[in-house]
DNA sequence: GCAATAATGTACGGAACCGTCCGTAGTCGC
DNA sequence: GCGACTACGGACGGTTCCGTACATTATTGC
């Protein structure tokens, strides 16, 4: 069991682990699986391996927007590491991966037996608070085109290699605007040779130029998630 | 020495409480007081008796919008609970007020001996983050007058009276909108007699009203509030 | 009471984005 | 290989909100 793929799991102690990996099971993730659903008690805790999971805020009007994203950097289950057995979030697979997952119950006791190991998760914890702060600030603040570059960046620091299978209508729910905006956005950016865009595919061309764009966006919660976990994503 | 006043402190086990209540220390909270520096390391954790905090995202372009708002019911220190000593975030007074505070290193030494502390400083932070989740929300896909209805519900819940000292200005930053869009948005919540608005100050004439102009903007964090803590905001 | 400052009211053109619609082009199931 | 479906491209008027500017009205400091 390649644990060490996840940057959470492989932050953890040889004895944390040694604890955890008796109950870690793998398993597909495919897209658009549900991990999360709002308000409904948590059944497991997921560390991806590959691909890239999202979380949204959803309300009673069925508005959503993502508030987090990740992948072999996180996990799932943040509020199960608050202490609690649900929250008002959902969660989705966006790109289908694989990964490993842990019942909440067991995780709940070896939290509570190696406090270490909570410790740890509570840091990555802290680090996606900075990253839902980002995300609040930039969708009251700034462009779908920045929000888009800065989203695309995200997802190709998660991913092996330059391609990221997503349509326009999903892009569209993450960043809460609408699909034709997203079309519009990617043309300009494809426009500019920062990326290439086909059905179902966007390609990331020009990381760099992509960065230029996103500007203030994309970096410091990064750079933050470097900090509180000693390694990069 | 008030404690109970605060909702995290009341809800603190006698013997927690008992254990932490040696080293608060009474303090005011004046208007625009820094309770935290962003990047900068925390030197106490404040619990709000009265007055209204809001935490703050902040970038390098000097942009900054607030991501979670509280006052009795809460407390700062967020990324100290998670385990760190500093954040990406700001946190200000916004409207006056007084508190208990304490040293950063005491209590993170008396989370460590007393777990069932850090574990109820853990579902505040929950609270939190279904609080920063919506505004998330709220600043992708709501309104100026919606945002500003909830803001202002959100501050009637934290304190006594109806009467809110806040200006236009302040509004604008932590909507991350311009002034004149709140001034703008407070006349029309005034035309229909929810608000009265006047130099420096709002005061809240129809809270109701304010709900149904809210919509689903408002609630939801509320109730999360009140199922974790096991007591209203 | 008088200047300086802070807060508010109002206006303007323009940009960004929305809601909506429809046509076209890939892709999939059988 | 053909119909059904999904994804994308592009358009439309309309609304919201922006950036900016400037005047007016409280309040404060002296």
């Amino acid at each position: 069991m390649a644990t060490s793929q996840n940057r959470v799991l492989a932050a953890l102690s040889d004895e944390d682990l040694g604890a955890l990996r008796p109950f870690l099971e793998e398993v597909a993730l495919p897209h658009a699986m549900i991990l999360e659903r709002a308000g409904q008690v948590i059944e497991h805790v997921y560390f991806p391996l590959t691909g890239l999971a999202s979380t949204l805020a959803v309300n009673v009007n069925g508005e959503r927007s993502e508030v987090s994203l990740y992948g072999r950097d996180g996990m799932t289950g943040s509020s199960v590491i608050n202490g609690t057995d649900r929250s008002l979030l959902e969660t989705t697979m966006q790109i289908p991966g694989h990964g490993l997952r842990v019942e909440r119950g067991r995780l709940q006791g070896l939290m509570r037996e190696h406090r270490s190991m909570h410790d740890l998760f509570l840091l990555f914890n802290e680090a996606r608070v900075a990253q839902m702060s980002q995300t609040a600030l930039s969708n009251a603040r700034h462009s779908i085109e920045e929000r888009l570059a800065r989203w695309l960046l995200m997802s190709h620091d998660r991913v092996e290699g330059d391609e990221l299978p997503l349509t326009h209508e999903f892009l569209a729910i993450m960043l809460g605007v609408r699909r034709a905006g997203v079309t519009t956005a990617l043309h300009i950016l494809e426009g500019q040779h920062l990326i290439r865009s086909t059905r179902g595919l966007v390609t990331v061309r020009d990381r760099d130029g992509l960065k230029a764009t996103a500007d203030a966006a994309y970096g410091a919660p990064e750079a933050e998630y470097l900090r509180l976990m000693g390694r990069p994503i």
